[in-house]
DNA sequence: AATCGGCGCAACCGCTATTCT
DNA sequence: AAGAATAGCGGTTGCGCCGAT
């Protein structure tokens, strides 16, 4: 059996805290130290979920919080965090002192972005925007943008995800799409630059949720995975060649080849049609190969932390 | 003076990982 | 080991403030 609940939720207050509230949970909290949120409520006398109480201690009450303005250089380091941590904003939050993640995530949200826009750069990738039209023409609301697929006259084509998505599934089909109507039989070559946001093999009843409810979008089941920003560097293969499950090119004709969706280990070799070329023996039995760590089917000496 | 809309912030919600019984 | 609760995180919402009309 578990726990016991940590408080009658039909006999809790919500909503804004009162100065009375804030009093009794400072006091207590002065008294006997942080933690224990589960008990905290009753022992200090507070119709407040232990959830809500932390909240309000730590991002308002808390005596070491630097309330007022962020100045130049706080902005500045938020940028910069956030192009390597992504919205990991606990993380961020950790690196500048008495600021709390809700506060850098509002600040972010309000401030940041809008001032990376102005300055003409992608808050979400911290690229440089519209600097091809057809990109636009992929996305035409920049904040919305799924990817970015910049297609040269040349025989390269970039291709950099520019968000984390619901699917990478829905995502590579649209990189897969929209390489073959830019290129339209023209021999092109994929210079696939990742920055991206990988998300782990999808889970169906989130997608049911997300695709039933009107709003959003969002969620928080995407952002949960860890989402590192990763580089593929492939420049100094054969860009032709699919991905040998060794993490080196091969030729299509030598047989053990997975496709990019695969080796991201969106598919279940079951469900793609290139396990038909892959060894049983490295996958169907352990199901997914998320970035084909257990395959090797990306080479990880090649991927570096942004 | 009243109303409207945009903005900022605090709080809530939903989720995952961890802890506890 | 299993199941239930907590802790913590990120996304979203709701409300109050303030300036414009």
């Amino acid at each position: 059996m578990g726990r016991s609940p940590c408080c009658e939720k039909a006999h809790t207050n919500k909503g804004a805290w009162t100065k009375e509230e804030d009093d009794r949970l400072i006091g207590y909290i002065r008294a006997h130290g942080e933690g224990c949120w589960r008990s905290l409520p009753k022992a200090a006398g507070l119709l407040r979920c232990g959830k809500s109480c932390r909240l309000r201690w730590i991002n308002y009450l808390r005596p070491d919080l630097k309330r007022g303005n962020f100045t130049e250089d706080e902005d500045e380091l938020i940028i910069k965090l956030h192009s390597l941590l992504g919205n990991k904003w606990s993380l961020i939050a950790g690196r500048l002192s008495g600021r709390t993640d809700n506060e850098i995530k509002n600040y972010w949200n309000t401030n940041i972005r809008r001032k990376l826009l102005n300055r003409g750069i992608d808050p979400a990738t911290h690229q440089p925007m519209n600097q091809n039209p057809s990109a636009t023409n992929n996305n035409n609301d920049n904040n919305n943008s799924v990817l970015d697929v910049a297609v040269t006259t040349t025989t390269t084509t970039t291709i950099s995800f520019s968000k984390a998505t619901p699917t990478i599934h829905y995502l590579v089909k649209e990189v897969e799409d929209e390489a073959k109507h830019n290129i339209d039989g023209e021999n092109i070559i994929l210079d696939l630059n990742l920055e991206l946001r990988i998300s782990p093999p999808h889970h169906h009843h989130h997608q049911n949720k997300s695709s039933s409810s009107s709003s959003s979008s969002s969620s928080s089941s995407s952002s949960s995975y860890m989402q590192p920003i990763v580089q593929y560097h492939n420049h100094h293969h054969d860009q032709h060649q699919p991905l040998k499950t060794d993490g080196r090119r091969s030729s299509v004709a030598s047989g053990t080849t997975i496709c990019f969706t695969c080796s991201l280990g969106v598919e279940t070799n079951k469900q793609c049609s290139c396990a038909s070329s892959l060894n049983d023996t490295n996958s169907s039995s352990t199901g997914y190969d998320f970035l084909g760590l257990k395959t090797g089917a990306l080479d990880y000496r090649s991927l570096e932390m942004k």
